[in-house]
DNA sequence: TAGATTGTTAATCGATTAACAATC
DNA sequence: TAGATTGTTAATCGATTAACAATC
């Protein structure tokens, strides 16, 4: 709150708050009163140099040497910078199998974001109820947006429309796009869009994964 | 197929090639024989250098100077890398809203994954179908994967339990694990964890977007 | 005081971008 | 041939890691 950091913050840095905030939390449970860059680093088995450097980054005050920082106010520091305090409301467009799956999912509150309605193309979706959330066709999304103000859109269309979605939402005064659909959009440069790839994920675990597979094989013939 | 390459990929090379597939996929429905780096660049917003040092990290032959990228081949390959072609088998832990979502989710097959079983601790969930698979308790995990020759493992657990699901999940011969829980994970060093945190794209979002109404605030404060 | 931990300044590393000769 | 596009080698950039003096 003190400082004006707030965009002096990495992304980098920005992904590994999450982690941070869990430890710390449970540092306070257990009546931690301080708790150290060095404590933090083993248990997330991170470089205690970059819990130091990131921490600095999010925290208002200077820790203090020997103890290391305080708890509470790390604590609030992060959350702060997390903006977990004020949720912000989002639409999701495209209520196919990811959609609805994310339409149910109640994680996001957790960091800040509630999902207040879904939209949709079919017939066999408008109407219907998801996750608690009702699912209207996407003629009413723009006048949905502007009348509660929604900041944050999230696309789980198909890849065919995910571009033509983005305009609207983004006519409709959407400021933020999280974007599950495996393209990338175009959009003003004042747009911030995120693009959440599971593919992505997976490739890398697959690869990972052949490789493992590979030296086994080699381990087993070798033995043979 | 002709390089060794396979280990030589970036995970953040890795990480585009589902956009590059998508964009060569398109050339080829067009009809197109060849496609240059600096067409795949621009339909991206990627600098051309970058796609071109990608594609020579997935691609078995060289391009052409002057026509590009062979279309076919260019599929082939990065389909090979991805590993599309054979599906792995996967199975779920934690049954919760993340999880359901995830059982219900039909796009993983896209990437060479499928989910095969659920597992959760609940009774109310024990017993049930979700997204056509079967839930079963945590108490049939080990010999289930040692059965069907499990090899990945998708832990959408509360951050509590995640370390004992994923321990069970190693010791049962899984070697590659989507971990979705908040926490990172300790595993022996063959195993690959890919952890996928919504909360930092979420972060990063809301980061950008706060940056973003202050800097509309202060438009509209200098208009005054 | 001594030692652990801090913040800061410098070195390393990997990925991206630039420059340029090779070639169809 | 001329020009577009390639592959390669070098420069830049940002993030991570190391080194070290400051301090409780």
């Amino acid at each position: 709150m003190s400082k004006p950091a707030v965009s002096g913050i990495s992304d980098q840095t920005l992904s590994r708050l999450p982690y941070y905030l869990r430890i710390i939390d449970e540092a306070k449970q257990a009546g931690k009163e301080y708790i150290s860059a060095p404590a933090i680093a083993a248990e997330l088995k991170l470089h205690e140099i970059q819990v130091r450097k990131d921490l600095a980054a999010v925290f208002s005050e200077n820790g203090i040497p020997k103890k290391g920082f305080s708890v509470n106010k790390l604590l609030a520091d992060i959350k702060d910078v997390m903006g977990t305090d004020k949720i912000k409301k989002a639409v999701l467009v495209g209520a196919g199998s990811l959609g609805s799956a994310l339409l149910s999912y109640e994680g996001f509150s957790e960091y800040g974001m509630q999902i207040v309605a879904g939209f949709d193309r079919s017939k066999k979706k408008i109407g219907k109820t998801i996750g608690g959330k009702p699912i209207s066709s996407i003629e009413f999304l723009s006048e949905f947006c502007r009348q509660h103000q929604i900041k944050i859109g999230i696309i789980t269309v198909p890849a065919d429309s995910a571009q033509e979605i983005c305009d609207l939402l983004v006519s409709a005064g959407v400021l933020g796009i999280l974007n599950f659909a495996p393209l990338r959009l175009t959009a003003p440069e004042q747009i911030s869009i995120q693009n959440v790839n599971m593919a992505a994920s997976l490739l890398m675990l697959s690869q990972h994964l052949r490789q493992q597979l590979e030296a086994q094989e080699l381990e087993t013939e070798k033995k043979l």
